[in-house]
DNA sequence: TGCCAATATTGTACCGGTAAACTCGATCAT
DNA sequence: ATGATCGAGTTTACCGGTACAATATTGGCA
């Protein structure tokens, strides 16, 4: 008789008549509407080892309301108390749109999120759109809605990661040219990978290569171009300054550099263009075939990145791979570590990348 | 006298010896600095007219004792008592790595986050990885983490547009096959648009115009195929089957189905290529200058997008332009309507389309 | 002198959860 | 018989803020 009287005093499907707000359904709604107490339905619902302690029959009771009235923890609140919000946060430095030109940042997205799904974690990506602007970015990632950010950018102003190393967020910069040495960091081996891939070309026999490099404030531009110059170092072949530009990573740069180097008298012109990243490239094979040049039979070319267009090219753009998602999963990791271990780490991680061999290299004219 | 001793009993820079856990500046902490109760310190750096109540004095206070200590308000913890994240959640039905090949998502992205920063408020991206699985992705939809949605999908489980629904999250499904029209929805006109690009091409006198269309269980490609035959009703013009063909929206569909069509004898193979989406058209361009084919002289051809290659194509691909941004802009009003509002509308917008003509449509050969 | 309004500030009760200590009856070993 | 232990919940006190009502303090004015 005494245990048939379940539910007593719980009003029914209440229709919300408090006009204005919406209001969730609680914790303390699903309890009162299984008869017991919040804590009950909390450890419950909360799952894993604490449910143990209850019996079959309330366990079923419980969840069986928490259905019928459509309950969602809030997550807000689960923070509070938890002190942790189970999310990581990427920021991007740009606009959506200009992701479009760096196509290798989707796959870091996939690799940090395929790593944090497997741990457990959320992700949300930000873009900082007033990026320079500390004011307005640096409270949202201070505020606690994230518990650890992963920043992508190759510049970060410093006052951010000073705002950040002050708030004591977990972070790490991601493909940043000079990362604060107080910050975690990902970032790729650039010099040894242009190193490579000039050694590739100049043991096919080039001895006149190009070099259509990015800006020299940037780090990686110039990292790029040591490895251009210790590639030619190592195998005793000197470098023609004429051949060397610093214009930018742009297709409009390709085209125009080619024009003025294939304008050079046939002997001084160069066999090899060493492009400083495969937009570049392309934009300097789409002249060579206007000025119908054959590649890689008159003039090999070779591009940086593996952007989806290089294989496309025909033939296939020699080029290097950044291992893109090997930096999110590495980046993920170096992260939630962080976050675990509730200290900050300065560890730079600088990560190898990878040859593709397609068909725009071969050996010079005449040889 | 009285008045000099404020600051009186705080213990100065704490270096938080709890061991454990990391505590974050709160509230209390800015209180007990500056010598004043909490709720002081909320209404003065929650700034707004509660902020004029208080004395230049106190408000310098307080102002100086914030910047001190280096608080950041709690986003969690003002979210949990106003009910409101301020925050808009834009769901992606796929990983980042495909958005490469869907280069409008990102216009759209774009738009939405103008619009949400200029309401004041902020904005973060999901992918829903396990999209068809529910019950992974609807909880973290759901759980106060953000004021509403806007999902970007073809296609979308109506399990989970019916757990959005039931959880009363105000949500706005974009670039939606055939949206639950219980829910707010924006879309794009393709029919009109296709039947405009396809008058256009009948208009310079090709009467064999083949269509290489999506899958047909999706809605955009049967719309997209019931404007191509309006535009041939509305001149009197024929189709014939044999030219039209569903094999979805990919680069190499148009170089297979280029080669199938190319090789009927002259005077049955087309003499207009329609392309379902600018891919298919690069691939079909692209065997059609191996071929041989001139375009447009000998061939025409159309995409449908407007992708960025597009422009770059020799001569640049006629096609038709999609109002990414404006799309990501009217969905991000419709959301936030319904967020201010606290009303689910069923709202259905339908945007139009721009025709981007460039250099592949011609007369047919021989007229 | 005393009362009211305006000014400046504080106390209290939540928001929706969770951790940890606590209750209460029943079972158990001695 | 008797305290100890255990099973099954419940109570209390927060987490870090905000809304609202309450409380000093001051000065003006009849």
């Amino acid at each position: 008789m005494t245990t048939e009287n379940s539910n007593p005093s719980y009003a029914g499907d209440l229709p919300d008549r408090s006009l204005g707000r919406k209001r969730n359904v609680t914790l303390k709604d699903v309890a009162a509407h299984a008869g017991v107490s919040k804590m009950t339905v909390s450890m419950i619902l909360g799952g894993g080892s604490q449910s143990d302690r209850f019996s079959q029959e309330t366990r079923l009771k419980v969840q069986n309301s928490a259905r019928m009235l459509k309950y969602h923890p809030s997550a807000v609140a689960q923070a509070l108390t938890r002190r942790r919000m189970n999310t990581v946060g990427i920021v991007l430095s740009q606009q959506f749109t200009s992701l479009l030109d760096d196509p290798y940042i989707c796959g870091l997205l996939d690799g940090a999120m395929a790593v944090n799904a497997a741990r457990g974690q959320n992700t949300t990506v930000f873009t900082a759109h007033v990026w320079h602007d500390a004011e307005r970015s640096v409270p949202l990632f201070c505020d606690g809605r994230t518990d650890g950010l992963i920043m992508i950018s190759p510049a970060i102003d410093s006052d951010v990661v000073q705002s950040l190393l002050d708030a004591e967020v977990p972070f790490v910069l991601v493909h940043n040219e000079d990362p604060d040495p107080r910050a975690a960091s990902v970032s790729i081996d650039n010099k040894t990978a242009m190193k490579a891939l000039v050694t590739h070309v100049l043991e096919h026999g080039h001895t006149r290569l190009a070099f259509l490099g990015g800006f020299p404030q940037s780090r990686s531009a110039t990292d790029r171009y040591a490895g251009y110059c210790e590639a030619h170092a190592l195998l005793h072949i000197p470098i023609n300054p004429q051949l060397v530009s610093s214009l930018g990573y742009h297709y409009d740069v390709g085209v125009s550099e080619t024009r003025r180097l294939m304008a050079m008298p046939r002997e001084a012109a160069p066999t090899a263009l060493i492009c400083g990243c495969d937009k570049t490239a392309l934009g300097a094979a789409k002249v060579l075939k206007e000025l119908g040049f054959r590649i890689p039979q008159d003039v090999s070319i070779t591009g940086f990145d593996d952007i989806p267009d290089a294989a496309l090219l025909a033939p296939g753009l020699t080029t290097v791979r950044l291992p893109m998602k090997q930096m999110g999963e590495t980046a993920a990791n170096l992260l939630l570590e962080q976050i675990d271990r509730q200290e900050w780490t300065g560890r730079r991680e600088i990560l190898p990348t990878e040859l593709v061999l397609r068909g725009t290299v071969g050996p010079p004219s005449g040889k």
